[in-house]
DNA sequence: CGGGAGCGCGCG
DNA sequence: AAAGCGCGCGCTCCCG
């Protein structure tokens, strides 16, 4: 395989997998996973019971629904009885490529059902049913039940079970609490401060980007971020062949709330039919997508139908405009080959046995796991060494006898329990950390803060 | 009735 | 031929 010599000079210093700071930098990170781990986020029952109740009600009434629709009782719960009732009783059709089930019916996962939205109501309805049952059996009844006698719930913050570095979560898991839907950020909003005391979050601007562009060297990549550009507007602007000049200068006035009319109408349009695509085909490009792939998920994203070969061209097009995570991805495809293991830039090993199966499939997820554990791994590693450095800050304010206290990390964010006068410098102290804690590196680090009574109104 | 498999889905 | 990385967890169904 040949390599262009600015990988190969770049990953010369740590092209031997096994560098020994992995270790230390788990090391830096206990003493903040400890404090979390004791002190637990303070949950206001009311807010889940609430909407809880409302829950209870909705499911009930979309349970008789789809019965009524179906002629026959029907659990909505059971992936059996509405792949029986849709595919069997209704006749659908996916209009995407479902893997068959043990049933023998197609699947019933999200991806498959909004894609048959259009064929019959009843397809909807379980959309809804299974969103409110996620919202109520997930979050509101376990977080309830959770609370220890001081209205807190303490997570367990693992460090040695994701195998790229990252922690996990564990009873209850407080990194996957909803976002993405209104109602689900209601879940967010009962996650408050002690009384005193605010919320206050610092986030690692597309960590996992940054980290791509600064792994894989890839010019024009490390360009953009070099300029502070917005990478999916530019990212959209080069695929869809758009004056970026012209659309930057309008995303910039958009952000800001100046815009409206024809202008607001057209960078909207943009926003949902060529930003989206391209910020999503960025992340999914680092899993190994493939094209069926990414049609099934920009339809779950309520965008069009793409064909097969449409979706290949944007993948194409993608990696020729950043031609060097495309020969990166191919470099760590190799090293896990070499040495039966990838490394993240601070050393963090991870074997990698699958790509010498003798199984087509095992090894290409081998291929797809080394491409992603890197970037992911990097990232995991960054934010490691931002907590330990940032221990530091909170033991300060700590001798002032304020109360600072860290209370979670999602992955790429730190969230504290802070007195608000003390907020706004502590921020941008540990905004400092974030962008400053890894050097040198060839592109910025950006960081981001928020302040609010409740975790729904960080960010 | 406890345990596990299979499915589905929340987050980054 | 298969088809997206890393997690935790709830529900249904089936088995012993």
């Amino acid at each position: 395989m040949k390599l262009p010599n600015r990988l190969f000079n770049g990953a010369a210093r740590i092209d031997w997998p096994c560098l020994p700071n992995a270790r230390r930098i788990d090391m830096a990170a206990v003493p903040m996973v400890v404090e979390i781990n004791r002190h637990g986020m303070l949950v206001d029952p009311r807010v889940l019971a609430d909407l809880d109740a409302r829950l209870q009600v909705k499911m009930a009434a979309l349970a008789e629904d789809i019965s009524t629709l179906a002629g026959r009782p029907i659990n909505p719960g059971s992936f059996q009885q509405v792949g029986k009732f849709l595919f069997e009783d209704l006749r659908l059709e996916p209009t995407t490529r479902a893997k068959k089930t043990s049933t023998g019916l197609p699947s019933t996962e999200e991806d498959v059902l909004v894609g048959m939205l259009a064929q019959h109501p009843a397809v909807g309805l379980v959309l809804d049913y299974r969103e409110a049952q996620k919202l109520s059996g997930t979050y509101c009844q376990p977080l309830q039940a959770l609370r220890g006698a001081d209205g807190r719930v303490r997570t367990r913050l693992m460090m040695n079970v994701a195998r790229t570095g990252r922690l996990s979560s564990e009873t209850p898991n407080l990194q996957n609490q909803p976002t993405r839907t209104e109602e689900g950020r209601l879940v967010r909003s009962a996650f408050i401060a002690q009384p005193g005391c605010v919320l206050s979050s610092l986030d690692l601007s597309q960590i996992e980007m940054v980290w791509a562009a600064e792994l894989s060297h890839d010019p024009v990549m490390c360009d953009v971020f070099r300029m502070g550009q917005d990478l999916h507007v530019w990212t959209a602007c080069a695929l869809f062949r758009l004056d970026y000049a012209r659309i930057s200068g309008l995303w910039a006035r958009y952000k800001r709330g100046e815009l409206e009319g024809a202008e607001l109408a057209e960078i909207r349009d943009f926003e949902l039919t060529k930003r989206l695509p391209a910020k999503t085909l960025g992340f999914a490009v680092l899993y190994g997508v493939t094209a069926l792939g990414l049609q099934a998920q920009i339809l779950a994203a309520g965008g069009p139908l793409w064909a097969e070969q449409e979706c290949q061209s944007f993948i194409d097009a993608w990696f020729h405009l950043y031609h060097g995570i495309l020969e990166w991805l191919e470099l760590q495809h190799y090293r896990a080959r070499r040495y039966g293991m990838v490394w993240t830039a601070f050393g963090r090993p991870r074997a990698i046995p699958e790509v010498y199966s003798v199984h087509a499939a095992v090894r290409a997820e081998g291929e797809r796991q080394a491409g992603n554990m890197a970037d992911q791994g990097s990232a995991a590693d960054h934010i490691k060494l931002v907590m330990g450095e940032t221990m530091a800050v909170v033991d300060y304010y700590r001798g002032l006898g304020k109360i600072c206290q860290p209370v979670l990390q999602v992955h790429d964010e730190l969230i504290f329990e802070l007195e608000p006068d003390i907020a706004e410098e502590f921020n941008s102290t540990g905004l400092w950390i974030m962008a400053n804690a890894v050097r040198p590196m060839s592109v910025p680090v950006k960081a981001a803060a928020s302040v609010g009574a409740n975790w729904m109104e960080l960010k």
